[in-house]
DNA sequence: CGTATTTGACCAGCGC
DNA sequence: GCGCTGGTCAAATACG
């Protein structure tokens, strides 16, 4: 709890997206559970979304039936085929930790993942796989605004028309195996650095030791060429490309940062 | 072999 | 009207 109360000090500037703080009392009476210490609920008033609440928290194992209802929507938001986004005008999201979000009782079956406009990180799409019929939804993203890594957006829309089930779903195992635990700042964390000469044809890959920077790494093949995604942890700064990471190495500010924090970072961006 | 995931296509809403 | 965005479908694929 410790944890979570610098979490929501440090945080909850993100959902400084209005003057004043809403607590509808339905939703605020759904949500207790959740209440870790305390909960940032911001009523959105845009005109598409009219009650959108965000809440930092991480699920409870053995939250209620009724803790995933959101107010307000109904199966009239739904087409029989496509969803008619009109009508869609309130969703619950929810900002959780990797083990909050293994930590959802209830069961998803993926069916959809897109990329989202302004985000390196793609939004994926659930239904609830409990019962056939159930227009229970949930979208989750990792968040690309939080210092904190590895906390994800979740959005839940409709509601489930059947009780919770009693065993953990198949997600949360899923999540796990993708989102291996962060290492706490006290491990040593090996880290690869990937440097490139000019032109980048050749790829140098550096692999040191220092502490708390977690790299993740994703590879794809174009042209025949290598290109590397990556985000240089710490710091969050993401590169699209060798061209972005090569201005990025090359840069004072890199230099300055490898200087001071990581030594062992130095070399390969000299 | 049944179930879950991936991924390109399709579609509706929206802004210009 | 057109293009962009995001939510959903469904066939292909992966997994246990």
């Amino acid at each position: 709890m410790d944890d979570q109360d610098s979490f929501f000090e440090d945080h909850h500037q993100l959902m400084d997206c209005g003057d004043e703080n809403y607590f509808g009392d339905e939703l605020e009476e759904f949500y207790k559970p959740f209440y870790p210490v305390q909960s940032t609920v911001v009523e959105f008033k845009e005109e598409k979304v009219e009650n959108v609440i965000l809440h930092d928290h991480q699920i409870d194992d053995q939250p209620s039936g009724k803790s995933c209802v959101l107010g307000g929507s109904s199966p009239a938001a739904y087409s029989p085929k496509y969803k008619r986004r009109k009508n869609q005008h309130k969703r619950v999201v929810i900002k959780v930790s990797l083990e909050g979000l293994a930590s959802d009782m209830w069961a998803w079956r993926k069916y959809g993942q897109k990329p989202i406009k302004g985000s390196p990180y793609p939004r994926s799409y659930y239904r609830c796989s409990s019962s056939k019929g159930c227009l229970a939804r949930k979208q989750v993203e990792q968040s690309c605004t939080d210092i904190i890594p590895g906390m994800f957006i979740v959005t839940y829309t409709a509601e489930h028309n059947h009780s919770q089930p009693t065993k953990r779903n198949s997600l949360a195992g899923t999540i796990r195996q993708k989102f291996p635990p962060l290492k706490t700042q006290n491990e040593s964390s090996s880290c690869i650095i990937i440097s490139s000469d000019s032109p980048k044809s050749l790829l140098q890959v550096q692999e040191v030791d220092f502490p708390l920077p977690r790299e993740i790494i994703k590879q794809e093949k174009k042209d025949n060429e290598e290109i590397m995604d990556f985000i240089f942890n710490d710091d969050f700064n993401f590169f699209s490309g060798l061209e972005e990471f090569d201005d990025f190495v090359n840069s004072e500010v890199c230099h300055n940062a490898a200087a001071q924090q990581f030594p062992a970072v130095r070399s390969s961006c000299s």
